[in-house]
DNA sequence: GCGCGAAAAGACCGTCCGTACTATTTTGTT
DNA sequence: AACAAAATAGTACGGACGGTCTTTTCGCGC
């Protein structure tokens, strides 16, 4: 099992490419054999059907992502520094024009799988629920450390924090919007400088 | 031009369910005409390419959405309530189960479309540039009513809204989080809470 | 150098795709 | 009732799809 192995790994790459500028409507047997150079059977012996290409493939995604933004944020210092590196080491994963020209490939996943029951799906959503869990925690643990305030909801700073990224991302790869990046930053500091002092004013609510 | 144009809206009808659960990759001339119940040929009468049916389907989706999300919001009372009636009205939209079971069809296309150039991508993006135009303008009043503080900045409450959004949408339909619709309101009420009082600390710039 | 298993290629199948071209039905008008 | 026009169905074709089967090439321990 030596050379296979490594042409597998190469597929894997073209094809997160690829599926990042196409999606995965675009991960077609034909043109990821086209795209590697190999023929369409030669390809097909590292896997054994279509949908195995393809978790394969949002297998390999979700490897990278925690290689490349989970683990390293977590090595970061508690609270906010972990928080920043977070959200800061997702921008740069998601700008990450060689080996993802089209953008974050789980996004873009998880758009097109949202109403596709099946493994893929259940893949990639579990994937997406651990990393809403660990901005989750990263929000409580600043909390225990006294960076922000004790009545600041986890579970919705993380919303806020997936809302960020989300709109940064729309921003950028649809409406090709310049200056995102620094608004995106802007976003995040008013979001963290909310949660930091000033203690919540209590409106009297209605109804 | 008597049947042809009722046959042609409920093709689309029927269009915009599809590809508000399967994308609009799952838009084939095949799958739409039994969905309608016509033949392949019989209902590519109608339009005279696959990319025409693609246009048509999403230039009807802008067209509801505008009906049924932006005009009424902005015969709602210049400033706060106008910007809250814009993010309410797209709530109930996203949520519109009978008419797009899958969600909303234009945020479906974005993802799909961001980076596959053409008319299609062009005609979405379009109109998402029109939606964040109509934000910010909201806001822009509710700055002019004296609704919220003179130093908020239309386009980031824009960008943090859409974020709230597209967070939203992520969370109701890739991770099914229950309670999203309840999170949504808090956050946008949070959002908006900021923007009132509380003249925002300036701290020290780093760097 | 040889042989053997792994890796890749080649040819092929049935299905569905988009899209022509033609035939048939349905509709509205007189 | 007749008939032209509009609407829809039928048929056919080339190409790409996912997938199987058989053959060839390659890498490596002896």
């Amino acid at each position: 099992m030596g050379k296979g192995s490594t042409t597998r790994a190469r597929i894997l790459d073209d094809a997160i490419r690829l599926v990042s500028v196409e999606g995965l409507a675009g991960l077609t047997i034909g043109r990821l054999a086209e795209l590697s150079g190999m023929s369409k059977s030669g390809l097909f012996a590292h896997f054994e059907s279509r949908e195995a290409v393809e978790l394969a493939v949002l297998g390999e995604a979700i490897a990278r992502f925690r290689d490349a933004v989970v683990l390293p944020a977590l090595r970061e210092p508690r609270g906010e520094p972990r928080l920043r590196a977070l959200v800061n080491r997702w921008r740069d994963w998601e700008s990450a024009q060689v080996s993802m020209p089209g953008g974050c490939v789980l996004l873009q996943a998880a758009v097109e799988l949202d109403d596709r029951p099946g493994p893929p799906r259940e893949l990639v959503a579990e994937a997406m629920r651990q990393w809403n869990e660990a901005l989750r925690r990263a929000v409580s643990i600043a909390i225990e450390e006294g960076h922000f305030r004790k009545d600041v909801d986890p579970a919705l700073f993380a919303f806020q924090l997936q809302g960020i990224i989300l709109s940064t991302h729309h921003a950028q790869r649809l409406l090709r919007t310049p200056g995102t990046s620094a608004r995106m930053e802007q976003a995040l500091d008013q979001l963290i400088e909310g949660a930091r002092k000033a203690p919540r004013a209590r409106r009297a609510l209605a109804r």
